[in-house]
RNA sequence: AGAGAGGUGGCCGAGUGGUCGAAGGCGCACGCCUGGAAAGUGUGUAUACGCCACAAGCGUAUCGAGGGUUCGAAUCCCUUCCUCUCUGCCA
């Protein structure tokens, strides 16, 4: 949620900047400085009949204590009359106020300079590509055909269990998931993340913090006999730890991570492209989240960006890096890289991690601030990120270390698997 | 799920209709004291919004949230959320 002062001040670089979004601003930056601007003038008024107001009542009790009721009386019928203008007043303003919020709430996050301009994701921008696309032997197949051959990965008996998008893990497929798990977790602990486990269901108040809610009520599973949400996303859960904190300076930077599942409904995904681990109504992802001074968190971006990719050198994974265009670009998100892994048998790439700095997008809405050097209350930047998502990177690894003899664990994950092939 | 108790500032805790943004303590900050530290001592120490120069200052709101009674509510009433204890159920 972008802040009304931000607009007042930016007003036409803003609109310049979310035109990168195809998103035009003009009119309904209009509606919230006029809206922002009768808050103000009704909040005025109001203060000023309510400290009217509160003198008045204070001369009552003394007039009462001073055995004076003739004239308390007298000025009761003052107060009557305020009343009836503030309780005018009160509503104008609540009415403002929500419309503000209304308005705020629909206005996606300012793009950095540097999001390239356009509508899809033709448009985004390669700044990284490494890996090399290998040359796989004849008759190589596709992950969903692998999982079958191997028996490591049961669509079906997923679809028996809920339906289609819930896959069933086995033998050395569920114990290779158990290993990238872990081995995500270390490698982000390592890199001085604290790992938290969080609940896997929100509440609303969550949901409208990371700005999941009201954009995106539709994506998510909802149990509605208690009003919860499944969580899409681990961001969720854990960047609103922080919601309504106010911080030292010195106890930022904060850096989490944590393993959950991930619940997405994805109305509408249909096609080849969903097929076998492509996309999932059901997922696991260890996530990042940083919470930073403004200051430093473009710094940060660009070291979750290089963490992201040690791990993907380390798992030999052919990847790039995309810089993600104005008309991709998420709405609470300020600038946005994805990662795709090469599924070679596939012949596409498949995203498995996206790392974006929101700056004060989403901190303003979880009211979570920091006190600075100079005693000021300022809101910090978050900042999250895959590190990384587990279906795409294993439907990587089983297409791109198949062989004649089976298919090769990345050595790094030997360790953690407790053997070096499946077949 | 049933019965009871309770939600006050960074924390603990007082406050049952008036001058209470809220005693006291702890913590924290700065100063004094000290060779240095501890102890002691003094001062200060919430947030949001508005006016204004995002200064000083002033005003308004906030004692879980929302509504009501009243000239006036942390204090009374209603609704709601949450926490704790006991009972029940259960991994």
């Amino acid at each position: 949620m972008l802040q009304v002062n931000q607009i007042r001040e930016n007003k036409e670089k803003f609109i310049q900047a979310l035109s990168k979004r195809d998103f035009d601003a003009t009119t309904i930056f209009e509606e919230v400085l006029k809206t922002d601007e009768l808050r103000k003038a009704t909040q005025a008024k109001l203060d000023e009949i309510l400290s009217q107001s509160n003198t008045v009542s204070k001369e009552i009790g003394i007039l009462f204590k001073n055995g004076n009721p003739q004239k308390a009386n007298l000025l009761k019928e003052k107060t009557t009359q305020l009343k009836e203008v503030s309780k005018q007043l009160t509503e104008t303003l609540n009415t403002a106020e929500e419309k503000l919020q209304q308005l705020l709430f629909n206005i996606p996050n300012i793009p950095n300079e540097l999001v390239p301009a356009g509508t899809d994701e033709n448009d985004n921008q390669e700044v990284f590509i490494e890996g090399g696309i290998p040359k796989l032997s004849e008759g190589a197949l596709p992950h969903w055909e692998l999982a079958k051959k191997y028996d490591i990965i049961d669509f079906e008996l997923g679809v028996k269990i809920t339906g289609a998008g819930f896959p069933v893990y086995k033998g050395k497929g569920a114990q290779l998931q158990r290993a990238l798990i872990s081995y995500f977790l270390d490698k982000n602990t390592d890199a001085g993340y604290t790992e938290y486990q969080v609940p896997h269901l929100i509440n609303e108040a969550s949901g409208f913090g990371t700005g999941q809610l009201p954009d995106k009520e539709g994506q998510m599973y909802h149990s509605t006999a208690d009003d919860l949400y499944l969580i899409p996303t681990a961001e969720i859960p854990v960047t609103n730890l922080f919601r309504g904190d106010l911080k030292a300076h010195s106890e930022l930077p904060i850096l989490c991570t944590a393993y959950t599942p991930c619940f997405r409904r994805e109305a509408g995904s249909y096609g080849a492209h969903v097929r076998g681990l492509n996309r999932l109504h059901q997922f696991d992802k260890v996530e990042i989240v940083r919470v930073e001074k403004p200051e430093n968190s473009y710094t940060a971006l660009t070291g979750m960006v290089t963490h992201v990719k040690d791990i993907l050198r380390e798992l030999k994974l052919p990847y790039r890096i995309l810089r993600l265009c104005g008309g991709d670009l998420g709405f609470t998100a300020a600038l946005t890289y994805d990662f795709e892994v090469f599924s070679t048998a596939q012949d596409r790439w498949l995203e498995i991690s996206s790392v974006s700095n929101f700056e004060t997008f989403q901190a303003n809405r979880l009211k979570l601030r920091y006190k600075d050097e100079n005693g000021n209350n300022k809101l910090a930047h978050t900042l999250n990120g895959s590190s990384l998502a587990l279906p795409r990177v294993l439907a990587g690894i089983l297409e791109n270390y198949q062989s004649p003899e089976g298919i090769k664990i990345p050595e790094v994950l030997v360790p953690y698997c407790g053997f070096n092939i499946i077949n």
